[in-house]
DNA sequence: TATATATTTCGTCATATGGCGAATTGTAGG
DNA sequence: CCTACAATTCGCCATATGACGAAATATATA
């Protein structure tokens, strides 16, 4: 009882479930869960929180960083199963579609930059 | 979006839970539910508008009575998904079986009450 | 060691939620 | 029409929750 109220509890939050879905593109900094969010750091370190301790996400340190994860569980796990349900009743919500297109311009960026790259618009020839 | 968070915030309640676990045993009247969590109709009241809002159950309206059952959606639904799923995580809870334990006694002295009945210990022969 | 950055913890505030009782609504039966 | 009963709505209160900033913690780097 208390592992399922933990779960519809943790899942009762838009931004918790936008970063649950985000976690779809593979694993994630806080700091670009707090980008993409718009939240304070101390707010979404709060959610994450929350939704480690329900078990829907794991984490991993490197460094300074904290990478946060989906729960890699056993299928039949109830965790993987409202993970995917989840991701099913979303698939098609236009706010989840669009920050999975920010995030993936926001990686484009991180990926220029490391490379020094500038991304602009090409000249016209 | 709104439909996955509604169906989350109306999963986050333990006595919510209990009310949908109960409906597994068949549609029940409102006084019932209420004389099985031992809470007050108006708090009675909300919890299942809640529930009917996030269509996990569906109402029947006959005479004085509102009888409350848990939705008859497709399969595939959502709402029957995540039933199914809730259902499957508390199978065992031991809260939840006292609860059926409790409802099948009072369903028994309904019964003998409308037959006019005495439930009681059989004499010592 | 000192500094910068990432993250978490803590305290505070505004709002949401769950509980109740009182009042209201709807329906059956006298 | 009046009463009784089921259920809901409304207003109130206590607690939970989500937001923030400030402070603390952890780690890499100068």
């Amino acid at each position: 009882m208390k592992k399922v109220l933990n779960i519809a509890r943790a899942l009762a939050d838009e931004n918790r479930i936008r970063a649950l879905a985000m976690l779809q593109n593979g694993e994630m900094c806080v700091c670009r869960i707090i980008e993409m969010l718009e939240l304070a750091p101390s707010t979404v370190s709060k959610h994450m929180s929350i939704l480690k301790q329900a078990d829907l996400v794991a984490t991993r340190r490197s460094g300074k960083w904290t990478y946060y994860r989906l729960a890699d569980g056993k299928a039949g796990a109830a965790e993987t199963e409202i993970i995917s349900w989840l991701l099913r009743q979303l698939q098609d919500n236009p706010r989840i579609l669009g920050d999975s297109l920010r995030l993936a311009e926001i990686r484009l960026r991180v990926e220029a930059e490391k490379k020094k790259l500038c991304l602009c618009r090409k000249e016209q020839s």
